[in-house]
DNA sequence: GGATGATATGTTATAATATAACGTCCGGTA
DNA sequence: TACCGGACGTTATATTATAACATATCATCC
């Protein structure tokens, strides 16, 4: 929801974003399998979109034997269900953290650290309904993905 | 600026397009090659997003003999002079309608007709700073395609 | 429990998009 | 003319994504 303090307890936001997925698979009767709850725990292994080659590698060397297909299953049950969103800017995935919740798709990409975090801002997406209502165009999916520097990136960046 | 009549006089767009695009080159200093000059062509050939591969087939087709660095290449210079944008979501690029004019990327694309249509729109740009500057974000570049159905798509849609 | 249909996964091959690397040409300039 | 830098040609390869088909697993019904 906000920008990722450097050394928080990120454990804590995989325990929670794999809860947060369980439950939403069990109410959606979605099947949450080994290899899906795999590369969701390997998605949120920071808060950085992750490429799906990447996502390969880090399978292989947890001994899972897998291909392409595998991953990019497991990417589109996962973007299915909300559990994952794509960053088109970058070919990558990132974990939502908030399955279920109404989202717009609105990202802000530190270019310093990396980081992906998600917005849900309203007047954001009234402007943009608007905008396109404006031009006689109804909007089915927003892609919102803001390049920038982050607070602790521009901290950084300032204090040499 | 606003969507494409479906059968408008596209001649003028191309010729308005090219018109504009020779003088940023000039005014910037920037060569405008023959290759530069048929790319951005084959771009406008319509309104929708080219992928670099088909421009690489009209290309050929013209009698060009170029490989995927020669479109590359002049699109990589068309980008860095704001004469093409690049569309994340479908790996395509389209011309730009306003060369050197305030852009901050924003597209509307219709899933009906293909179309992609610029915008400009302020409220948008504002809600986007505003948001990220509330998360302590500072913004160097936004990306922002909004999927939807035109108003001549939705009518054809409707009449059945 | 065994048959059955639907869903999920394994596997191989290939498509689609993009870039690295290096040599050559060409246009302007001293 | 000799030089320099940008533009282009060419070959090879990297990266991202999907097609196609075989096999396995799961849930359900009998
Ligand atoms: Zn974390
Ligand atoms: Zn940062
Ligand atoms: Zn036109
Ligand atoms: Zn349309």
């Amino acid at each position: 929801m906000s920008f990722p303090v450097p050394h928080h307890d990120h454990g804590a936001c995989v325990r929670a974003a794999m809860a947060a997925a369980e439950e939403q698979c069990r109410r959606r009767g979605a099947r949450l399998t080994d290899i899906r709850r795999r590369v969701l725990e390997l998605v949120w292994g920071s808060h950085q979109p992750v490429g799906a080659y990447a996502l390969l590698d880090a399978l292989a060397k947890g001994g899972w034997s897998a291909a392409p297909p595998t991953v990019y299953r497991a990417l589109e049950f996962l973007q299915a269900h909300g559990l994952v969103h794509r960053i088109a800017l970058f070919n990558a995935f990132i974990g939502c953290a908030r399955p279920g919740h109404h989202h717009a798709g609105q990202f802000l990409l530190c270019s310093g650290c990396g980081s992906a975090v998600e917005l849900e801002d309203a007047k954001v997406d009234d402007a943009i309904i608007a905008a396109a209502a404006r031009n006689g165009f109804s909007v089915t999916r927003q892609t919102i993905e803001i390049e920038g520097v982050c607070a602790t990136c521009r901290a950084k960046g300032q204090e040499q």
